[in-house]
DNA sequence: GTAATATCTATAGTCACTAGAGGTTGGGAA
DNA sequence: TTCCCAACCTCTAGTGACTATAGATATTAC
């Protein structure tokens, strides 16, 4: 049996944070202590890990319920789990593909920085005239 | 003049959003008409495309008021706002090279999918197991 | 003049947590 | 065994950057 701390140190998630995710659903109330302490059975430990490891990858807590839901019925296939996590996979992309302008551009603004006085900055220039820009974003 | 709405539907900032902007020092108070509603000088046009330009960038309103702040006063050095848009471009490097291990680990997870049962289910066991990760997040 | 649309303020909701107040419990040292 | 303090409890409010709603008033087109 676990405290909510020592759940909380071995899986990085912190205290406040378990209870929220008790409270949202994703993990089950636990059994409590005599002094209502929650008291978590080891197996929460990998619960909590396939949490964080989920959220760490940037999906989103209801996308998480439905793996929870989908993994507790073990016959069912599993096209459905692959499709969410495609479908993480494309946002990402676009993320990416998204940032990598916005980089571009970023290194175009501040290298053409003279750094004299604002009245001539192209930093602030560029930022006022959408029209500068060599995309859209 | 312009009304709120024609202003916003020049800049593509909702009504709601300018308001908060207002709200929150971004833009200045407007004068208003008899009947109480904002009137906008053509030049806040330009701040605001100012503001979303920088917005779509990432940039944080605090930043933006900051580049506001340098902004007005023309004759100080610009350094300062070559710092931010520096700063700036070393968050999106970062979270780009973050999204791009993500990136990575979703492929190997989605593309060793099965799509028998969930049991067997590759997507679920590489996210209850942190271990079968090659790199860290 | 009337009807439709736009605007006004003020308040509450969103998401995914985080922080704090004020009180109780658990476990090790004296 | 008693004491102490860290860890825990619940409940409420705060974060950021908006978004949405309600109910009232203004503007505009016909």
């Amino acid at each position: 049996m676990l405290s909510i701390g020592q759940l909380s140190k071995q899986t990085g998630v912190k205290v406040t944070t378990i209870r929220y995710y008790e409270q949202q659903g994703l993990i089950a109330p636990p059994h409590r202590s005599d002094g209502n302490q929650r008291r978590y059975e080891p197996d929460t430990l990998k619960q909590l890990r396939f949490i964080k490891h989920a959220r760490d990858l940037g999906i989103s807590p209801d996308a998480i319920a439905q793996l929870i839901d989908l993994s507790t019925d073990t016959d069912k296939p599993c096209s459905a789990a692959d499709e969410i996590a495609r479908q993480h996979l494309k946002t990402i992309q676009d993320k990416i593909a998204c940032l990598q302008r916005l980089e571009k551009e970023l290194i175009r603004i501040s290298s053409k920085c003279t750094g004299k006085r604002v009245g001539e900055c192209y930093v602030i220039q560029s930022l006022s005239d959408h029209g500068l820009c060599f995309e859209e974003h």
